[in-house]
DNA sequence: TTTAATTGATGTTAAATTAGTATCAGTTAG
DNA sequence: CTAACTGATACTAATTTAACATCAATTAAA
């Protein structure tokens, strides 16, 4: 059971990468060599980053990406929200026969609560806090 | 992103209907009826859980399946670990360049403490207290 | 003693998700 | 100009998840 896909790895990592050299643009080239991550898939990823406006781009030669959010409010959950969806346990345990009504469903109520206890620990945890324990 | 995976959760469910009715024999047929769950993946569920001993079968006509150990004592996290391994975020953040020392890596710290902390949420979640709150 | 309903064991297939690749057009610094 | 870049998009490969199928052995009951 892994939480985390290689995608939202990565990009965390880029992030991390990023935020440590704020100031200039570094191109997917030079992140996916420093990280080991395949050029073609940090591309399309850090397309992604961009539409949801963690990073900006500059094109052309010498262009490439600069971190564009504050990473003290880039949480763990954004990234994950991003290239993951949702954070559920499942659809729904005995949805058939018991949970016909998700409102009133006390199983439903565990299942959240771990849920989001689990999105709370994500949320702690930011890419400033990472910059900091790995610089 | 979902936490658990279909196996685990007809799993789950067949505990629950078993020790609901914790003094008879069960046939997979009857279960899979009851909670819509495939039928020959349903076999296959039970014979991993009769493997790691939480229930016991009789063959033969009006044979079936039995839970075997205590439903207090079932976690879910016993569930989880027969189908989905172990609670992990990802192999290591990180590895290469900056967590070659895995003991002192500080990520590491973070990354088990959420670990734990799930896996701790799925240990006081167990079937009976399921079953209470689905009977 | 036959039969129908069952589990045991095992192999296979289908579907979905995850991971990674490829291509081409447009941009820009040098 | 041109080499190094991103934008957009389509594609393929690998892995995991979900499900199906078959046959032998067992057993209660007709």
């Amino acid at each position: 059971m892994k939480l985390l896909t290689k995608d939202t790895d990565y990009a965390i990592r880029a992030l991390v990468v990023l935020a440590k050299d704020s100031n200039k643009y570094l191109s997917a080239r030079i992140i996916a060599k420093e990280q080991k991550i395949p050029y073609q898939f940090l591309r399309t990823i850090m397309q992604k980053l961009i539409k949801n406006r963690l990073v900006e781009s500059k094109e052309g030669a010498s262009g490439g990406f600069k971190i564009k959010k504050d990473p003290k409010k880039i949480k763990i959950t954004d990234i994950i929200h991003i290239f993951q969806g949702n954070i559920t346990l499942t659809e729904c345990l005995f949805r058939k026969k018991i949970c016909q009504n998700r409102k009133t469903c006390p199983l439903r109520r565990e299942i959240k609560r771990i849920e989001w206890g689990l999105e709370d620990e994500f949320n702690k945890l930011t890419i400033n806090k990472l910059l900091k324990k790995t610089s």
